[in-house]
DNA sequence: CAGAACGGATAGTCAAGCTCTCCGTTATGG
DNA sequence: CCATAACGGAGAGCTTGACTATCCGTTCTG
């Protein structure tokens, strides 16, 4: 196919997908001759993946060029998703030292109960995390810490759920987007459901009437 | 204090603090004489708040606004929650009207089987949850969704402990910015678990070797 | 009472993410 | 075979969001 018809099956618009191009977040096309190019069905769901990185994940486009540069490279899948998990994190906000050290001290401590192995301080997960933890704790709402176990046996479970869906999966490119589709979209849908749940619950709790 | 010891506490510089004087984020100083005023604790914890939520919790200032409106005005804790939700979810993407069908019946379904009582179709989170939901499907990873009931059982569970941490407490204002922080900032804490689980769980199955 | 700090207003800056325009080349229907 | 439409590529321009810098007249402070 060619530019038009590529634009008209992903969605986007033909100078947004020349953009891309330009910024090396879609591969060029195959060359039919000097100045002319055709495309594949692999160039609409590269589009398609892009737009639900960015609008579903909020995903930065230099983010999401990272990541699709890793899932083209050849890493292993484990550092592949290693990549997708630093660009999910981001950069940290800032911290008092103190809190930082009481955030880690908590995960750090729950890791080691429950034989999850050895955290790595200077991950770029552990990092944000551990910044998240800190920053509701100079907000004053360490409560919502207090339940991190709790917290952290249930997103245990999520993650095997997530492990468990990747895994079923023959091709080895298909698990790499899997991967990567199951954690940046999953993590809105399990965000979506628990906000669900909380408004559930609260209405019980809270009593308020429905509109 | 004023504008200088404000800005030092909060760790926002004053010409930020004036900008968000000027769009109302901020609520201005109690004035001590025409063109001089006086600011207190409370602007300080609004401005640590402004920083989690748009540093951690990735928003927008406009959504932030947004929220913080609904917290200082006279709406009940169940409609400033509403808010929260609705700023959080943001505009949904566009998908195939099969799709956001499927999706639909996939997630009536199952709230209708738990007896988890009736979704709303034009519900922004329900929408942005469906349009979720829908853009895997699209992505032909519609294998995610499959485990739809599984992961929603867990998310209510994790919605049981945010709503039990949040009525532990007294004051009326201080349940609903925990509610705020529980979660905005919950959702990142609970997505770096699960990415914790998953590298702990994905490092057995698929078996790469630590760096 | 001199000089620093303040509050307020206006304009400027910078990055992200497109969008528009041009241009020479290539495909295509009559 | 030719008129014209579409194409690919490059560059400049635009819009929005989130600050940042500069003034200016007033007020506090040593």
């Amino acid at each position: 196919m060619r530019m038009a018809e590529l634009s008209a099956e992903s969605g986007v618009p033909v100078a947004t997908v020349k953009y891309y191009l330009r910024e090396g977040l879609l591969p060029p096309g195959e060359r039919t001759s000097p100045n002319q190019a055709r495309y594949s069905a692999a160039h609409v769901q590269r589009l398609r993946l892009i737009k639900a990185l960015t609008e579903v994940g909020g995903m930065s486009l230099a983010s999401v060029g990272a990541v699709l540069e890793a899932i083209d490279g050849d890493k292993t899948p484990h550092r592949t998703m290693g990549v997708v998990q630093e660009e999910l994190a981001g950069t940290p906000p800032q911290v008092s030292e103190e809190a930082a050290q009481w955030a880690w001290e908590l995960l750090d401590g729950i890791v080691r109960r429950n034989g999850w192995g050895e955290l790595k301080r200077k991950h770029v997960g552990v990092v944000n995390l551990v910044a998240a933890l800190a920053t509701a704790k100079e907000l004053g709402h360490e409560k919502l810490a207090e339940r991190l176990e709790e917290y952290a046996h249930l997103a245990l479970r999520v993650a095997e759920l997530d492990v468990d869906t990747v895994t079923g999966l023959t091709s080895f490119d298909k698990i790499i987007e899997a991967g990567l589709v199951v954690t940046v979209l999953g993590d809105r849908i399990f965000a979506g459901l628990r906000h669900l749940g909380q408004e559930l619950l609260s209405r019980e709790v809270l009593g308020d009437v429905p509109d």
